[in-house]
DNA sequence: GGCAACAAATAATCTAGATTAAGAAATAAA
DNA sequence: TTTATTTCTTAATCTAGATTATTTGTTGCC
C-alpha cells in the first residue's frame, strides 16, 4: 500500500520521526471504492475521515425537493468526511461517493482521538487542515453571494483545472449552484463570445 | 476587566488549572469599540482574533460592484477574525465593525502561537472551535443552495433569536443573501399570511 | 427642537437563472 | 453491435429576487 502521499501531506505542516509515522500509518485503514460506490449514505453516522490516494470522491446533499447539491470534491491528496456527523455522532446529511475507481485511507474518529493523545502534534496538523477548509468554505459563501454564475465557473476552472476536465458537467453545475441546463446554455454563450 | 465569560467559553472544551488560565489571560488585550467603529479595515493585515465580551460585532465584505455582504455576526461569547488574513498574513478581505458599543478581548496570532506551545491543550481548544465553525459554514452553503429566502430567514430567526431583534434588517437581509428591498417585501408578505 | 443622515416600506420594472420538455450524444451494458 | 441509461444541448416559458425610484419613518446630533 502506498502511504507516501499521506505522509507528504502531513509533513507539510508537522514533522514526524519514523516511530510516529509508523504509528500513524498503523491507524489507517486502506479501502478501494469502484466508480459510483457510496462511502457514506446520508442517515448513517460518519465515523471516519477519508484521505484520497487515487481517484476522486465527491460529497453531496439532497434537499427536500429531491435536488442534489455537490458540497465538495476530493481528488487525490485531499481529505473528505461529513464533519458534522463525525463530530456530533448524529446521522450524516451528506452522501459521499466515488467519482471514479478510487482508493482511500480511512481514519476513524476514535483512532484520531488516540492519535491526538499519543502524538499531540496531530492536534496541530488537523487544526491547520481545518483552518484552511474554513477559509475556503467562507470564500465560497462570499463568491456565491457576490459573483455571477459565469464568474464562479471561471473561478472553479482556475482553482480546479484537473477536475474541470474529469468530472461530469452536471456536478460542476451543482457545485457552483446552477442547473445543468443553465450551465450548458452559459458555456455555449461563453464559447460564442471568444 | 471581566474574564469570566472567556474562561467559561474555554472550559467548555478543555480544563485549565489556575496557572494556565492566568497565563492565558495575560495574553489577552482588552479593547472597547464604540458603535460603528471598525476593528478591521479590508486591506489591513488582521493580526488578532477577537472574543466578544459585550455588545456585538459583524464582519462583511465589499464586492467589485460596491455591494456589502455580511459574512458573520459575533455577539457576546463568540470569536471573530478574518481567518484568511490571520493565517496567511495577507491583506484582509473583510471589514469588522461594532454593531453597538462593544468590548472585546484580542488575542494576537503571535501570542496564540506562544500559547499553543506553552499550553498545548489550546491547540485542541482552537481545533474544536474551528471544527464547529466549519460545520456551520458548510451548512450555510447548503442552505444557500437549497432553501428559499423565506426559509433561510426562518432558519436565521430560529438560530439567532437575539440578533433578529437587535441588528438592522438590512444586515440580516445581507446575511441571508437578499436585498433590503426584497427582505421588506418578503416580511410583509409573511405577516399578511398569518 | 429641528435638521441631517440613515433605515425601512412600497411599487413598477427588469433579469439571471429555474423549469419543463424534447432531442442528440455519449457511455455503459448486454 | 445493438440496446439501454445517462449526460448534454437547445429552446420556450416562467419566477424569485434584483434594480431603480419615491416616500415615510427613525435615530441620531448640534
Amino acid at each position: 500500500m502506498d502511504f507516501d502521499l499521506i505522509l507528504r501531506n502531513v509533513s507539510k505542516h508537522i514533522t514526524l520521526n519514523s516511530r510516529e509515522s509508523d504509528y500513524f500509518i498503523s491507524l489507517l485503514e486502506p479501502k478501494k471504492a469502484v466508480r459510483n460506490e457510496f462511502l457514506l449514505h446520508e442517515g448513517e453516522v460518519c465515523r471516519h475521515s477519508a484521505f484520497v490516494t487515487h481517484g476522486c470522491l465527491y460529497g453531496y446533499t439532497v434537499d427536500h425537493k429531491g435536488g442534489e447539491h455537490v458540497i465538495s470534491f476530493a481528488p487525490a491528496d485531499w481529505w473528505i468526511a461529513d464533519l458534522y456527523s463525525v463530530i456530533s455522532g448524529k446521522p450524516a446529511r451528506m452522501n459521499i461517493r466515488a467519482q471514479q475507481d478510487s482508493e482511500v485511507l480511512l481514519l476513524s474518529r476514535t483512532k484520531q482521538e488516540e492519535l491526538h493523545i499519543r502524538v499531540p502534534k496531530f492536534e496541530r496538523f488537523f487544526r491547520i487542515i481545518i483552518e484552511n477548509s474554513l477559509v475556503a468554505s467562507q470564500q465560497r459563501i462570499i463568491d456565491n453571494l457576490s459573483l455571477t454564475a459565469e464568474e464562479r465557473f471561471r473561478d472553479f476552472c482556475r482553482r480546479y483545472p484537473t477536475l474541470t476536465a474529469s468530472v461530469p458537467q452536471k456536478h460542476i453545475a451543482s457545485y457552483i449552484g446552477i442547473t445543468p441546463e443553465f450551465f450548458s446554455k452559459m458555456r455555449s454563450r461563453m464559447s460564442r463570445k471568444r
